[in-house]
DNA sequence: AAACCCGTCAACCGCAGGACG
DNA sequence: TCGTCCTGCGGTTGACGGGTT
């Protein structure tokens, strides 16, 4: 994996010579930081052709973006507010893990690709076990409350936000103005501890794994995002749910 | 104890788009 | 206008560690 000789695309080519690949070693890192230092997060091709690392400027800036830049949450887990950012802005912008990670302070698209990748894998996993065993009772019983909103379900009104948000976790854009939650309390009943982290929550909160709107009032999706909040049953056979009575809502009400 | 499964993370690849000569 | 270079983004892969069987 490394000494690997790299001409591949994507710019950064300038410089010749052998390319190393592979995990970093805390002197490049010393190296690249001293080089930002210096000359601030640009010209990363340079770093290559002056000789300074044996990397492309591809590799140095992806290298900097997601472990070196200051600020950085590396090695935390994500909080049950930044999974409910994430999968709300992921059902309005799609896969744009760049912007939805500028919503994010100190998380990266890769840390935003990462986990919606893993929280995609569960999902399937899920429906997967669960969706198998044809048309027994308890199984569709399964299913439906994993899929289906909980009948009793209805989505409370937001709480004030005035004094109440996670200042770093309120977004912002053009359009919308989300205000989330403090710590320790709950958007909809029943839902303050839907990190998806913890499964044996799935199936009686299934709901916000399917990207709903969590009673986010105000949201418009963007031109293209798609209609389902993450695409996520595109991933899937179309017979997947057929066991079901009651096919998930149709896709005008995601 | 070993094999297997799963989640997490880091890094690479290919592509698109902008800047510039 | 065109070609090249550079940057940024999204998709994917592989290594690794922890938990389970």
């Amino acid at each position: 994996m490394q000494g690997v000789k790299d001409e591949s695309s994507g710019g950064g080519g300038s410089g010749g010579g052998v390319v190393r690949k592979g995990p970093w070693t805390a002197e490049e890192d010393e190296i690249l930081m001293e080089y930002v230092r210096k000359n601030g997060p640009r010209d990363w091709s340079s770093i290559r052709s002056k000789g300074l690392l044996p990397r492309t400027g591809k590799s140095c800036r992806l290298r900097w973006v997601n472990k070196l830049k200051p600020d950085l949450k590396t090695g935390c887990k994500f909080s049950p507010e930044e999974e409910h950012i994430v999968i709300d802005l992921q059902a309005r912008f799609g896969n744009k893990w760049a912007r939805i990670a500028t919503y994010l302070p100190g998380r990266t698209d890769n840390d935003v690709k990462n986990f919606w990748s893993t929280r995609q894998k569960r999902l399937a996993r899920i429906l997967k076990t669960t969706a198998l065993p044809a048309k027994s009772e308890k199984n569709l019983q399964q299913i439906n409350s994993a899929v289906l909103p909980p009948p009793a379900f209805e989505p409370g009104p937001l709480p004030p936000c005035e004094g109440q948000c996670s200042s770093s976790l309120r977004y912002f854009d053009d359009n919308i103005e989300i205000p989330l939650l403090a710590e320790g309390s709950e958007m909809i009943p029943g839902f303050s501890d839907m990190s998806f982290h913890d499964e044996s929550s799935f199936a009686p909160q299934g709901l916000p794994f399917f990207g709903l709107d969590l009673g986010l009032q105000g949201i418009k999706r963007e031109p293209g995002s798609s209609e389902t909040p993450d695409g996520f049953f595109d991933d899937f056979p179309t017979d997947m749910f057929d066991c079901l009575d009651h096919p998930p809502a149709s896709s005008s009400t995601w």
